[in-house]
DNA sequence: CCCCTATACTCAACAAGTTGAATAGGTGCG
DNA sequence: CGCACCTATTCAACTTGTTGAGTATAGGGG
């Protein structure tokens, strides 16, 4: 049980409806968490029923109603005994890593090639929308000016660990490509 | 449903058991797509039904029996229609980046620097087991040679991920570490 | 001789994640 | 004026993945 705890995380960093919290995890958190509405809606009831978020009901004009969600004292320290504890491994679920895994068998190399190229694109995109973040993050500062007495450390860092890996996809996916068509040529 | 796939995957390298699958997948594929053993035992029986994969029994004198499980031809045409078919984006479920993106709402950062550090060991030690893997299959040809003639391209490439991942990883790791110290003096 | 570890697997219960659809008002575009 | 898309949420069914225990045989170390 721990989109519980990635969702106690989202709303340390404020209070946020079903829905909010649903982009905030689509721009920051869906990296290295991610989740449907679906699964944000039902753990935030669990989390209510547990007293560890409370919720208001925040009255709209152009649209409809919304639930917002706070975290109550119990769920800060929910959270800080979830922080301090140790983490399980990281586990990683790539498709595209199956697939190469077994690209000898197949008959066609292009379409994986194909597919690689879709990658590609996706890690460009993500790089770009990451680093537009990391310059609105920091305003001007300098990292090291920020990061010793702007506020909060966490999302800067967690930004970084996202930067550098799609940096790291792209050179990877590009010597794929390469090598896959030398393999075509052959 | 798609450990199914990285089943075929694996066995399309050769046939196993169960057990040996199991530390297969321990090894060499646990980085993208790890399994524990009962899923692995439960997913062979599902292929076998669907008659994806055949089971022969080895006797054994100094051990138990064991189920040899093999790739059928329908299971190979599986395995190629997978691997020819666009896959779903990865999934990343990182529970220390989690913790750190809440890292400002802990009394104790301490505590999760210990966790950074107890990570930091973890990726030198698979980057040191994937560095004796890769030389093993490489076997002393250089890379441009291996790929152009070598058999398999696909394990070399994944491995290759995984390798680059890892160093990025303690990279980043290091980094962390030195900025949650710089906030404990602050 | 006993305990630990390795091989080899099975069973059961549960927790977590995925998929698809339904509802309902509002905004924007041609 | 109709159609598509955005906000905001709920329901239900399903597939995957996790945890923990249990069975049985064999080899090695103290």
């Amino acid at each position: 049980m721990s989109l519980r705890h990635a969702v106690l995380a989202a709303l340390s960093h404020g209070e946020a409806s079903g829905y909010e919290l649903a982009k905030r995890f689509d721009v920051s958190v869906a990296d290295f968490w991610s989740a449907t509405p679906q699964q944000l809606y039902r753990d935030l009831e669990k989390l209510e029923r547990d007293g560890l978020v409370e919720a208001r009901v925040v009255e709209q004009q152009r649209r409809p109603n919304k639930r917002v969600f706070t975290l109550t004292e119990d769920g800060r320290a929910a959270l800080r005994d979830f922080v301090e504890a140790p983490a399980r491994p990281a586990a990683i679920r790539d498709e595209f890593l199956v697939k190469l895994q077994a690209v000898d068998a197949a008959a066609d190399p292009g379409a994986l090639a194909a597919t690689a190229e879709a990658r590609l694109r996706r890690s460009r995109d993500k790089l770009a929308r990451y680093e537009q973040l990391r310059d609105r993050l920091l305003a001007g500062r300098a990292e090291d000016d920020f990061l010793r007495h702007g506020d909060p450390v966490g999302p800067y860092l967690t930004l970084l660990a996202g930067i550098l890996y799609e940096e790291q996809n792209i050179r990877w996916t590009t010597l794929v490509l390469r090598r896959l068509a030398e393999r075509r040529e052959a």
